[in-house]
DNA sequence: GCCTAGAGACCGACTGGTTGGTCTGTCCAA
DNA sequence: TTGGACAGACCAACCAGTCGGTCTCTAGGC
């Protein structure tokens, strides 16, 4: 394939130190370094939602954490992220269908959360577990736009206040009074001037 | 500019049934073709937007309303959504600095609805304003990824559970049981039992 | 009513520039 | 000597934008 795609091979290879010669030969093609790029940052998150899924029965606690580490990925790996998505739009289809197993694989982990929560009653049973998944992996994917490492947040504090609302908005009452997930709410600002 | 942009000229010419001369002749370049779509949709919202904020003086009322309308523009231009995203990475300085203001304008809007939401004490006061405000941009923002018109939920149903889950977050227990906000949120399984 | 001039809408082959990928060749370690 | 790591000039493809030319439609003189 030719043609125009953001970022050139000339640049990668400028500024890598390497050559056109020397970077296929560690790559068939442009399509495949996006690729691996790709698997660099999916396995990432795919690991970590894995064991939260495999480290905690808690439908609350696996979502944290699982939150909490998607977010972390941005601050992890946020220039690879960005060129992904600003190339993979002219990616060959034998490399997207690849790239789209791994990413069905993580939302259906999300998903198989939610559906967990809904079951065993703590989160609530109104809200529907594909909307509030694509909510999910929305809003947190969303953060390669604006997210600037450095910044006045910290990616904690950030992954802090996502897990905050997200679990405001989908714990029944009942289940926002366990003691056992006070830690995963924002300290309100009457509790932070008493410490 | 020379270079690939996703969508060919070429092609737009011949979907649309014209020619290169045609298109030139109509727009200065490509880039202000993309400048026109986007200005289609961003105005929408906008326009929605600044009626929430001038047609009621409720923080609450007012997210609702931006929210559905946020929503609804991916229904109505999806299209263009669609094309912006892919194209925009391309974009000249001097037409991404226009765009850059609008959708400033559209973020100033929302994050003052939260400010408001905080200050009249209906909207929890440990939420930061900033990354709630990301948040909601976005989850929304997204659904142009994986919403498809004609799919199982209407744009009005997503529409609905954003609102619930955004409400259900930044409410404070309070305001949740005021009588005239009970349309905005999911109504649970049981009520629709027994209707 | 008729004819003409001219402006603007539209056409499409062509150009200049840019890009992913190739190919010949060099260097060096085993 | 030989095979793999790397270099970089080069090529074919491809795209935004151009430019000379054509078509259409209207204004206005007769």
């Amino acid at each position: 394939m030719h043609g125009f795609h953001g970022v050139t091979v000339s640049q990668i290879v400028a500024e890598s130190g390497t050559s056109k010669g020397g970077f296929y030969h560690h790559f068939q093609s442009k399509d495949e370094l996006l690729y691996v790029i790709h698997d660099y940052f999916i396995s990432y998150v795919l690991t970590k939602a894995k064991e939260a899924d495999s480290s905690s029965k808690n439908p609350t606690e696996k979502l944290q954490k699982i939150i909490q580490s998607f977010v972390k990925v941005f601050h992890l790996y946020k220039p690879h992220i960005s060129v992904f998505y600003q190339e993979s739009i002219y990616l060959k289809p034998e490399y997207t269908e690849e790239i789209k197993k791994k990413r069905d694989s993580y939302k259906k982990l999300i998903f198989k959360c939610l559906e967990e929560g809904k079951e065993s009653g703590e989160f609530r049973s109104e809200v529907p577990v594909d909307i509030t998944g694509m909510t999910i992996l929305g809003m947190v994917n969303w953060t390669y736009k604006w997210y600037q490492p450095g910044g006045e947040k910290t990616i904690e504090d950030i992954g802090n206040i996502f897990v905050d609302l997200i679990l405001n908005s989908l714990l029944t009452e009942q289940a926002k009074q366990k003691k056992e997930y006070q830690s995963f709410f924002l300290k309100s600002d009457i509790n932070q001037d008493q410490i």
